[in-house]
DNA sequence: TTATCATATGAGCAGATAATAAAATGAAAG
DNA sequence: CTTTCATTTTATTATCTGCTCATATGATAA
């Protein structure tokens, strides 16, 4: 028989997961996220994409960066944002689906 | 050939899924869902289990019935509230998988 | 009815968060 | 080295969020 988990909280591991889905908490982060979907971005054409500051961008692309959503790489000048993980493709499209019903 | 959706962010979508993943954001909203994950519970064990005020706990599941995560069922004077959909299940569980690598 | 229990609501406050503007890196070209 | 371009950082500001407290509602019991 398997054991029954009780109604113990894992404070911690719940906190984590709140915090992982703040990243996605955020219009400007999905568009962000959503634009990275298809292929790398530099940060100038995310602005212009997602149309706020290049500044903005970047202040959500180093929380993306901290919460492993997003990876970088450095080509000359500019530095080209991607998704780090499979995941955040499943996550959304969970979400889409609760949406669409 | 499948026609390739190019870079237009459907605005509206994304934030609506912005406002869902809000709902996920948050420790005692989190906490709450994973418990109804086994059976339904009524506000006052809520509120004691989670260790926050049964107002703030009433609160916080208005919100998450707007969002029609939760559902509720009276019973004379206590009020059960339960998970209103499975992909809260698979939502919470695609980010216990991420946040485990 | 009144009293009591369970839950909900509204106002206000403290802390968190996102955008902005301005200054600071960091890489490459001249 | 100096200038330029892309990005990052810091500081500030305005807005948003979650909690508390007080009060209200709703259902049952006495």
């Amino acid at each position: 028989m398997k054991p029954h988990t009780p109604h113990v909280l894992d404070e911690d591991q719940l906190f984590r997961m709140a915090e992982l889905f703040k990243a996605f908490a955020d219009s400007t982060r999905i568009k962000i996220l959503y634009l990275l979907f298809e292929e790398e971005h530099c940060v100038g054409d995310i602005a212009t994409d997602v149309g706020v500051s290049q500044s903005a961008i970047s202040h959500q692309l180093k929380l993306l960066k901290q919460m492993k959503l997003v990876g970088s790489r450095r080509e000359g000048k500019t530095i080209y944002y991607g998704l780090a993980d499979e995941h955040v493709k499943t996550i959304i499209g969970m979400a889409k689906e609760h949406l669409e019903e």
